[in-house]
RNA sequence: GGCGACGUAGCCAAGUGGUCUAAGGCAGGGGUCUGCAAAACCCCGAUUCGGCGGUUCGAAUCCGCCCGUCGCCUCCA
């Protein structure tokens, strides 16, 4: 196999994509989380797929990688759950904190290194408050503390926005006292009933952009490799959180790849919580396999939207079949082997142009292709369904799970039913034996009778 | 109003100057296997890339205009 060539990734400030080679011995990789107050949606399932993929085919390619994923756990929209269910923030933050992980671990979603979480990062956020403070970043106003943000000299480089132009046609919250309309809360002066935490400007809490500051500072240093998230948290996000890590810390840039995923519609609309037409995760896993979801989210490319539709989900769960079959038969030992390198490198080649996954999926399946010709010839394939393992392998797309229904038979129960099947065929009762398998396709069994015998396998 | 992305077969979706008379998947048609079957395997599929001009020896790929869809500018993966 010739030397590959580098991994590209497009980086969002740049805008272009260039060669990706991390700073140190270990790719620094950090997600932007969710902020937990409601159940996670499909656009969240896709964002953690997409960079749990990133995660997965870096260390494909030889990478040692530190994927650090966060919780937003104090926010005004947990405390106004908290007062609607009568219950404190922290609650509400667990819980949905919790029924995060069980989504995505139904959807068979590599968990990241480490889950920061805000409300426990609050002396770093203090102390990266006061850095800013220190290089004239920020000032004080009434018990809140705001960014600066003429004291930034390329405030809106990853955005690609000049301040004039984002102020044009839109209304900042005229805050009271404000330097500059586009000042934003590095901290927020607390109010009677809301959680708070002492501090050098007194009782309040964090702003919604300092968390990701401190804690990619805190977990894993003042400049880091790649940071991901959705294309809406460029801006204000993380135009803002660059700017304040930049400017507390001196060091830049404080992220070498921003890396954003296009969002996830629901008949032509992003989907999203405000625009109330989600579909849970808790929903959607109920009808598909998490490997039918893995493969539609990364039919398209990442920085792409996707459209939400279940009929495409079921196709994939089609597709699904096509894989699986071919790795799950014994391979013939004849002599010709059927050579899977030349698609391992097409797929190499794909993943290392900005994760090019429809293009990497495009090899996988001519491997697949190529592996029942071979077998229908008479080759071995075993090494090449090898090959087809490793690769699905580093898109997280395990082979070996089908669904299997809560209350389904069990193979025992199938094997007799199929013996008996065969019986009826050996005695020409074929009425008997299409009836014995019209009760096995009812249970989700299908029947193969091949030149070898009789195989089952679930739907 | 400002900034940006996209429009490729019935559907999803790669390809961004010649190897494209355009990958891959789903659906559809034909066939193999089978007692008949099968959601299994094999074969077939756009002379064409939203429209109109232009640049070029050559464009789906570059430029201009138009039409359409979407995102950000406000909480958001």
């Amino acid at each position: 196999m010739r030397e590959p060539l580098p991994l590209r990734l497009y980086n969002t400030l740049s805008r272009e994509k260039s060669d990706f080679k991390p700073a140190g011995s270990e790719v620094k990789l950090y997600v932007c989380g969710v902020t937990v107050y409601d159940y996670s949606h499909l656009g969240h399932a896709m964002s953690s797929i997409i960079f749990e993929v990133l995660h997965r085919y870096l260390e494909y390619r030889g990478f040692k990688v530190r994927r650090v994923q966060n919780f937003t756990d104090v926010d005004d929209k947990i405390i106004r759950k908290a007062v609607q269910e009568g219950t404190s923030a922290d609650a509400v933050s667990d819980k949905y904190v919790q029924s995060f992980f069980d989504d995505m671990d139904a959807l068979k979603i590599r968990r990241a290194d480490l889950y920061p979480r805000v409300t426990r990062e609050i002396p770093q956020i203090i102390d990266i408050i006061r850095q800013i403070e220190a290089r004239g970043g920020a000032y004080d106003l009434n018990g809140s503390v705001y960014f600066r943000v003429l004291a930034d000299a390329d405030y809106g480089k990853l955005s690609h926005r000049s301040l004039d132009e984002m102020l044009q046609g839109t209304r900042f919250e005229a805050e009271q006292g404000k330097e500059h309309p586009a000042d934003f809360a590095l901290w927020k002066a607390s109010k009677p009933g809301e959680p708070a935490w002492d501090s050098p400007w007194g009782s309040g809490r964090p702003g919604w952009h300092i968390e990701c500051s401190a804690m990619v500072l805190h977990h894993l240093g003042a400049s880091i490799d790649i940071h991901g998230g959705g294309n809406d948290l460029i801006f204000p996000h993380h135009e803002n959180e660059m700017a304040q890590s930049e400017t507390a810390t001196g060091a830049e840039p404080f992220t070498r790849w921003w890396l954003h995923n296009g969002m996830l519609r629901l008949e032509g609309e992003k989907m999203s919580k405000s625009l109330g037409n989600i579909v849970q995760v808790r929903e959607a896993i109920k009808r598909h396999s998490p490997e039918a979801v893995r493969l539609w989210v990364l039919s398209g490319q990442y920085r792409s939207p996707l459209l939400y539709d279940p009929e495409s989900i079921e196709a994939q769960e089609r597709a699904l079949r096509r894989l699986r079959g071919a790795v799950e038969f014994q391979s013939p030992a004849g002599e010709s082997a059927v050579d899977g390198a030349p698609y391992k490198q097409r797929f190499i080649d794909a993943m290392d142009d900005d994760l090019n996954t429809p293009q990497g999926i495009a090899a996988v399946f001519d491997l697949a292709s190529a592996i029942y010709k071979g077998r229908d010839s008479g080759a071995n394939v075993q090494a090449a369904q090898g090959t087809l393992r490793e690769i699905t392998g580093a898109l997280g797309l395990s082979l070996d799970t089908r669904r299997v229904a809560i209350g389904a038979i069990s193979d025992a129960e199938v094997d007799g039913m199929v013996r008996q099947r065969t019986d009826f065929r050996t005695q020409k009762r074929f009425a008997d034996a299409d009836g014995v398998r019209k009760q096995l396709e009812e249970a989700g069994i299908v029947i193969k009778d091949g030149p070898t015998g009789t195989t089952w396998t679930r739907l």
